[in-house]
DNA sequence: CTGATAATGATAATCATTTTCAATAATAAT
DNA sequence: ATTATTATTGAAAATGATTATCATTATCAG
């Protein structure tokens, strides 16, 4: 279902309005493998909607995540940075280098891994009475042409 | 081996200089368990430290954390929080609550945790031709006092 | 088509962190 | 111990990401 209104059913009870930035931002994102900042998607929206504030990019990165349909993380970089969560898209984490900024998606040992979080998050429910609604795994190193360098 | 000097001869080699702020902020974070924001440490340290001021917080707070002697978080909270890395305290993770930002320190499946970490550590470098240095853990959810509320 | 009002975008404000730079203090040399 | 060297400090200003304000604009129910 192409057009101007692709993602608008996935919005309603969330918000009011369906509207063009909201459209143009979560279409670039829904495009791209890549980790955009707010300032990158800003200056790639730039150009098909001259116009468009800073502000607004803001605003609706903090909508589309609180509906769960992108996903913000910080790594340990100055901004924090968004991707689409769509169900295309696999469960997954990241490798970081922390000399070029490069992001590596990786989804092996999702097993191991689900297998190790969901005995952690109940364990913990009963420890500590802690309600694990999230968790987020990362390794920092270097890729590898940094490792060149 | 207590006194003005108990931390100095971690640094031989690290640094040139031992002074009083650094004493004070290695001295602060050692005798906590609490992860502090610069901030904190600043309010904390002026009582016994009049003058001393913010930029050499976040100074010394870098150089403590490039020696390894303590280790910087961010919690998706506004600020960074650091936390002391001495031999006494084990590896651990944290419990993130996103309601009233508490943090808990966990350090349960420690040996499932390090077997997968290791593993995964030893593919993505084959894989990806990625040197894993560092890793992070971390559950986000509501802490036993926020699910009440 | 029209009105109510949600959403936008320019601007200013905030907040954590970093930079600058003259003054100070830790250490090496005397 | 005294002095000289220069790393370190702290006040103030700058930065950079994000948020708040508010008048204007655009969406959409009626
Ligand atoms: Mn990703
Ligand atoms: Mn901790
Ligand atoms: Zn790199
Ligand atoms: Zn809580």
């Amino acid at each position: 279902m192409p057009g101007p209104h692709r993602w608008r059913k996935r919005f309603e009870g969330h918000i009011c309005r369906w509207t063009m930035p909201r459209e143009a931002i979560l279409d670039l994102l829904s495009r791209t493998t890549k980790h955009l900042s707010a300032k990158e998607i800003y200056a790639n929206l730039l150009q098909i909607y001259p116009g468009i504030g800073l502000t607004t990019i803001y605003r609706t990165l903090d909508l589309l995540e609180k509906t769960g349909m992108i996903k913000k993380f910080n790594f340990r970089q100055g901004e924090n940075r968004y991707e689409f969560a769509g169900e295309q898209r696999p469960h997954h984490h990241h490798l970081i280098c922390t000399s070029c900024g490069k992001i590596i998606d990786y989804s092996d040992f999702a097993e191991e891994e689900l297998e190790l979080v969901e005995k952690s998050a109940k364990q913990l429910a009963e420890k500590y009475k802690f309600l694990v609604q999230d968790h987020n795994i990362e390794f920092y190193g270097l890729c590898q042409q940094c490792q060149k360098d």
